[in-house]
RNA sequence: GGCCGGUUCGUCUAUCGGUUAGGACAGCCCCCUUUCACGGGGCAAAGACGGGUUCGAUUCCCGUACCGGCUACCA
């Protein structure tokens, strides 16, 4: 029988989750469903020192909004739990030992500032960053060069001290990739990483394939930037002996800055103006609030739309997708291997296209409340008429506020500089005359009072095609928005004959 | 520097050796629209370079160039 698939995301609390970080749930997320299994969440916070307050919150909080609901996490709860790995830190120390035991790996007591000595020392121009490696290892301070007393003293003297991989000479470590193919690596280019820190935390790299293991991860999907590692992974998990249940890798591709070269930062979207994380996420030392897609006013459903797409395709020209159409047509081997520059113009389409698909019902929540944050209370049946009728012209849920608070209240400011110059008398009296048929009309709906504006023109002598534009203006304040009689029919009598004449006051006093 | 990965229109991408190299975003033009959008139609725009393999390479192999990632007691 094959075994249930397990993929895991396991984020580091240290910040917001950007875009990268969210494809890469998104991706073991689709791969999960799709195939039936579990989708788990393992926070990664084994160096305190980067520990940031809020963070852990904000992923849950993140992974909340854009649907993709884990099935174990520390907040979910499971059978491998906990999920955290500093509550797991007693269980790694055993593997360490078990692998120094075996031969796989050593003690090393070398200080801080030795490293920094030896890498000073053996700094060169072709070899700019000297590795702790089969070389260097020798003239360092570790239980391959110590005699067996000598280093049993220092373990019994609570001597500081690492565990270090002992990475074999000249060794051929490869994998396949479910993106990539397959991918070697010589072990005698790997250096020998640390596996189990000073103060007893592991590293990522022994915390990861514990974890995978003790979990039953069957996948393991993660960004690009872990590709030089994979060896040590590798070698770790058969090291400790657990090959036959090695997860099956796939390492994803980077998303790109948009102009010039290097992978997405925060500070990309700060210069370019654009969401680099998911949602608004504040900084607890600087207070410093970095914007968020959903805030900025991206649907969820278009975020991880974009994100899919962003790296995948289907193979055929559908670039819109559900989360379901997601599930159903997402295969890890079609996954890109090059990076791709993220590319706001686009994801802003992808939104807009999810505003017009939605249904008014479906978007009304969500619109009186971005209405009542700028001020603007909006009745319920009303606005789902609105929202049927500017929906169109929305690329972002802040639109809704220029494109629909005219409805509600009246504007505050007409462009009044784009009928002026045109103006005349006979406009003038044509108004009036216009606010008074309105006034007295029993019928109040768009076609009637489109007839009667006609009526009106004719009888003056004046051609509809000058007169709209100073009537749109009047009702919304500016050039745009739906049909002018269809705005009038919505606001009603009173308030299209009352902005009517305001603005007609105002030409006078000009 | 070393190791690993990558390379099709400006951008995201399709193509599983044979296509006028297709689509989408952005751009430009036209239609629709007495506003702004939506929508419809059209234009322009690509296989990094050099070698092989093959009847035939964007596709397979090698080299070069360029880009990226990694090179921490960070993930």
């Amino acid at each position: 029988m094959e075994k249930k698939v397990r993929v895991r995301f396991a984020p580091s609390p240290t910040g917001g989750l950007h875009l990268g970080g969210v494809r890469t749930v998104l991706f073991n997320y689709l791969f999960a469903k799709k195939h039936g299994g579990d989708f788990i969440v393992r926070i990664e916070d084994t160096d305190q020192t980067r520990f940031v307050e809020g963070a852990e919150e904000y992923i849950f909080n993140t992974l909340a909004w854009c649907g993709l609901t884990p099935d174990e996490s520390p907040l979910h709860g499971g059978p491998y739990a906990p999920y955290r790995q500093s509550e797991r830190k007693a269980s790694y120390k055993q593997y360490a030992d078990q692998l120094v035991q075996a031969g796989y790996a050593y003690y090393a007591f070398d200080t801080p500032a030795e490293l920094e000595k030896m890498r000073a020392e053996y700094k060169t121009d072709e070899n700019p960053s000297p590795q702790y490696n089969h070389l260097l290892r020798t003239k360092m301070h570790n239980s391959l060069t110590l005699s067996e007393a000598e280093v049993s003293e220092l373990l019994a003297a609570g001597t500081p001290h690492v565990v270090r991989i002992k990475m074999p000479l000249d060794e051929t470590v490869s994998f396949t990739d479910m993106i990539r193919g397959e991918v070697s690596f010589n072990t005698s280019q790997v250096d020998d990483k640390v596996l189990l820190k000073a103060d007893g935390m592991p590293t990522y790299h022994l915390a990861v394939v514990v974890d995978d293991y003790l979990m039953k991860i069957t996948h393991a999907f993660r960004g690009e930037e872990w590709l030089p590692s994979a060896p040590v992974h590798i070698l770790l998990w058969k090291y400790l002996g657990w090959s036959a249940e090695m997860p099956q890798w796939a390492h994803l591709p980077l998303i790109l800055k948009p102009d010039g070269n290097g992978k997405l930062s925060k500070r990309d979207g700060d210069r370019l103006g654009f969401p680099v994380f998911a949602m608004d996420w504040t900084d607890p030392k600087t207070g410093e609030t970095t914007i968020g897609f959903k805030e900025r006013g991206f649907l969820p459903e278009a975020f991880v739309n974009l994100l899919a797409l962003l790296g995948w395709n289907d193979g055929t020209d559908n670039e819109v997708f559900t989360m379901d159409e997601l599930i159903a047509a997402f295969s890890m081997e079609r996954v890109h291997k090059g990076g791709a520059k993220f590319n706001y113009e686009k994801a802003l389409w992808y939104n807009q296209e999810w505003i017009k698909r939605a249904t008014s019902a479906q978007l009304v929540e969500q619109v009186a409340e971005t209405l009542a944050a700028a001020g603007v209370a909006a009745d319920g049946a009303i606005l789902l008429r609105v929202i049927d009728l500017v929906k169109e012209r929305c690329t972002l849920m802040a639109d809704f506020v220029t494109q629909g608070s005219f409805f509600f209240v009246s504007p505050s400011e007409w462009d009044t500089a784009s009928i002026q110059p045109k103006w005349n008398d006979q406009k003038n009296m044509f108004f009036i005359e216009l606010a008074k048929a309105f006034e007295s009309s029993i019928v109040w709906e768009a076609h009637d009072l489109e007839n009667t504006f006609k009526e009106i023109t004719a009888a003056h002598g004046l051609k509809p095609g000058e007169l709209m534009l100073p009537l749109r203006i009047m009702l919304v304040g500016g050039k745009f928005g739906p049909g002018v009689f269809d705005i009038a029919e919505i606001i009603g009598k009173q308030e299209t004959v009352n902005r009517i004449q305001k603005v007609l006051s105002i030409l006078e006093h000009n």
